[in-house]
DNA sequence: GGTTAGGTTTCG
């Protein structure tokens, strides 16, 4: 038996033979006897099973000698055969296993994993691998929560749960629930664990006790008909429970029981985590959480669709959860999902948000008048889709929230009122009189009856829904913006530190003012100085397209559901497959993306050229995955190609999905200028394979990632729109392709603008722009020759901080 | 290893 499980409970070294003796990681070498010889550390890394030939296994893995975390005492493991597939099968992540009867090898990775030189080497039938498992503990209740490994794993812990029913619930204890949502609110601010009287008395403040702490307020109930309020306390707005609406099914681990007011209420305590389903039957299980680490089994399935059957029986899920525009009654409260189009804060108690939902309101809303240097999106709209545009006014606490949402942002606003014949609103002004048939929308200032703001997440279903509605309007081409241009001083030399951008071009020519630029003739390089007025898209996934450097064509990524369609579709193709004879096949479990889902194995090809290397971990083509699958996998492969069979041949798949995945980032190829074919890879001597070597092998015009923007700027005398492109990277200095895959790059450019055109900031505090503009001749579709501007040589730089608070580390 | 809140509107 090669992989030998020691009984639970076995202590260190039980019935492991005693003539072995167990030599330090860090003494292993290739000139030591290391025969009768164990070592002995914990599984810090388990790789996939991989099938080279016929039942011919290998699995990677590295042990790591415990209380040590010096490299040298990490070492790589390579399993073959039955062995490799034994492990696989018998030992996890974490376990503290003895290995016997290995050879020692050199480490062909120790450059790169900075591991031991050497690796262990362990086949045939002297190789044994020891497993010591530690007792399960007795009570679930009282552990904390369990941790998973990184996000490739796949395991799922074995620790089991109780749950006691809300109607067996005892005080004074800790325990796990679930339970059907009859009411929630929002998290809200608390007041904190900073107290006034106990700071008086102590005169000593702790930095934790001045912590902003978020209050979630919910009622559940189960099939015992008990109503159970909870109330949870997480500093982390992530760490609340994602409630949607009445009827979610929530999971809450380690909440503690407490009497108040005649009856039991639940609150969290340490180690708390909830989880939460939606409530509607037959839908997927999936577990909302930003948690990493979710234990969830079948168990835990059945239990959310017996909660569900048993609340659809029990109607205590509202028919109709929200209501569109066209169905609001007057003087009615109700849950509206929306799109937000635009915001603008009036006042420090009030922020108007402009919404729609694709459905036109029967009676006459109120519209509020706002400045257009205030409103974040656009300023106006065509007619048509003003027609269909809604007004809320959101008040006192709310509004904090809403300098959060984003025009864009998909929400669900609860407990908003219906107001007809509206009084004082700020920023109404006297061109529009009050008329008495108008119906208004406020979200009243507190958060009573859930009142209050959420995000949906684009993957909710009633986002879908909402998306479907909307999609059915034509977008609005050009924003009709008439508003008159408001004449704002050009700032005088001396506030030229102030600027928020610097030219590094090497032209030597005076600014102009835009109205005289525009009288210039095309074609030639001019410096200005001048704000940002307006700039679109505001969403950065809009302006991030895809460039082709051979054809000159630009074209927007494409969409994730588009993507994941094709990699469904080509998933779908049924072998046999003929691969070419410089792959070598195998396979690996996918990831599961729903933790109640069952093991999937997905083909994988290598190239034997980097097997024979060891190169495994460097380039795979892999087959059958979704899209997600695929992302999830990329964190533990360096390059993974997609492909499928096609015809009885392994291709790649069509070029509107990404050839290459290479951690977060993916690549594109150009249709237009790409011949793919599955072509080996010369690797021989290349150190590191990236995307410019597979796209060549592979006969594709790798497209690149630019960022387009239209920068409305404006001076004293003129407005104009300017194209920000080919020195966008110069700009933000981030790359495009940064951009694309990573957040903090993201955050870079909503920072940049952010501080030229602050949310709500009047134009007057706005900070200038020392700009260099190359002048052009466009075509129009009409074939008319337009003038073109793009910004060049052009770099921000942070404008100075007007208050003298030291600048963040 | 524990406080905060502990549903219930309506003013703008």
């Amino acid at each position: 038996m090669p992989v030998c499980v020691l009984p639970e409970g076995a202590g260190p070294g039980a019935q492991i033979p005693t003539h072995l003796t167990r030599i330090p990681i860090s003494l292993i070498s290739n000139n030591i006897d290391i025969s009768n010889k164990t070592v002995k550390g914990k599984v810090v890394r388990k790789g996939p099973l991989v099938l080279l030939a016929a039942d011919n296994f290998i699995l990677k893995t590295v042990i790591q000698e415990e209380d040590s975390q010096a490299d040298a005492s990490s070492i790589n493991v390579v399993l073959m055969g039955t062995l490799a597939k034994d492990f696989n099968q018998a030992v996890n992540q974490g376990d503290v296993v003895v290995a016997s009867g290995f050879t020692v090898g050199k480490s062909p990775t120790v450059h790169k994993d900075k591991l031991h030189p050497c690796n262990l080497l362990m086949s045939g039938d002297n190789a044994c691998i020891y497993v010591a498992r530690l007792p399960p503990p007795r009570d679930p209740t009282s552990l904390p929560a369990v941790k998973r490994g990184p996000a490739l794993s796949t395991e799922v812990s074995t620790q089991k749960y109780t749950y006691v029913g809300l109607g067996d619930l005892k005080t004074g204890s800790v325990v796990n629930v679930y339970g059907v949502v009859v009411f929630f609110k929002q998290p809200f601010k608390s007041r904190g664990t900073e107290d006034a009287t106990q700071y008086a008395k102590d005169n000593i403040r702790l930095a934790h006790d001045n912590t902003v702490n978020f209050c979630s307020s919910l009622k559940i109930t189960d099939q015992s008909n008990q109503k159970i309020g909870c109330t949870i306390f997480c500093e982390k707005l992530e760490d609340h429970p994602k409630i949607f609406k009445i009827g979610d099914i929530v999971r809450m681990h380690r909440v503690k029981t407490q009497f108040f007011n005649d009856s039991i209420t639940l609150v969290n305590t340490f180690g708390f985590s909830v989880v939460t389903f939606d409530g509607a039957v037959g839908t997927n299980v999936e577990p909302r959480t930003s948690s990493r680490s979710v234990h969830f089994d079948q168990k835990d399935c059945q239990t959310v669709e017996e909660l569900r059957s048993w609340a659809a029986s029990q109607a205590l899920i509202p028919s109709v959860p929200t209501t569109p525009l066209s169905a609001v009654q007057p003087k009615a409260y109700f849950d509206l999902t929306c799109q937000l189009l635009a915001k603008a804060p009036l006042d420090t108690t009030c922020t108007l948000l402009r919404v729609w939902d694709g459905t036109r309101c029967p009676h006459t809303l109120l519209k509020v008048i706002v400045e257009p240097n205030v409103t974040v999106g656009p300023t106006s709209f065509s007619t048509d889709r003003e027609n269909l545009i809604a007004d809320i006014l959101v008040y006192d606490n709310h509004v904090e929230f809403a300098r959060q949402l984003k025009p864009g942002d998909f929400l669900r606003i609860y407990n908003l009122r219906a107001i007809p014949g509206s009084s004082k609103v700020p920023g109404l002004t006297s061109s529009q009189p009050v008329e008495v048939d108008h119906l208004a929308f406020h979200l009243h200032g507190g958060t009573a009856y859930g009142r209050g703001i959420r995000v949906l997440p684009q993957n909710s279903p009633d986002v879908q829904e909402l998306k479907r509605a909307i999609e059915a309007f034509p977008e609005d081409d050009e924003l009709n913006d008439s508003a008159l241009l408001e004449i704002w001083g050009t700032p005088p030399e001396s506030l030229a530190s102030l600027r928020a951008s610097e030219r590094n071009c090497t032209h030597d020519i005076e600014p102009v003012t835009l109205s005289e630029l525009k009288r210039f003739n095309l074609g030639r390089v001019h410096h200005v100085r001048a704000q940002l007025r307006s700039y679109k898209p505001h969403r950065l996934h809009q302006a991030l397209k895809l460039y082709c450097s051979k054809c000159s064509s630009m074209q927007d990524i494409p969409d994730d559901e588009v993507v994941a369609h094709l990699f469904l579709e080509a998933s779908k193709e049924p072998g046999p497959c003929s691969a070419p004879p410089w792959l070598l096949s195998g396979q690996i479990d996918a990831p599961k993306d729903n933790p109640g889902s069952l093991k999937r194995a997905l083909t994988v090809h290598l190239s034997s050229q980097l097997m024979s290397e060891s190169r495994t971990k460097e380039l795979i083509f892999l087959m059958g995955s979704t899209l997600e699958e695929t992302r999830q996998l990329a964190s533990g492969y360096q390059n993974i190609v997609p492909v499928r069979s096609s015809g009885g041949h392994l291709t790649l798949l069509d070029l509107s999905a990404p050839f290459l995945f290479r951690g977060r980032r993916k690549y594109y190829g150009c249709r237009r200028c790409s011949e793919p074919a599955l072509r080996e890879l010369c690797t021989e001597g290349v150190e590191l394979i990236d995307e410019t070597i597979i796209a060549k092998a592979l006969g594709i015009q790798l497209l690149q990632y630019v960022l387009l923007m239209a920068f409305e700027v404006q001076d004293a005398t003129d407005t104009l729109e300017a194209f920000l492109w080919r020195d966008a990277e110069s700009f933000f200095g981030v790359s495009p392709e940064e951009v694309a895959a990573n957040q903090e790059a993201q955050n870079c450019i909503h920072q940049t603008m952010d501080s030229l055109c602050p949310p709500g900031g009047s134009t007057g505090q706005r900070p200038w722009l020392d700009l260099c503009l190359m002048a052009s001749r466009t075509e129009d579709d009409g074939g008319q020759k337009q003038p073109s501007y793009q910004i060049c040589h052009t770099a921000f730089t942070k404008p100075p901080s007007t208050h003298s608070d030291p600048e963040p580390a």
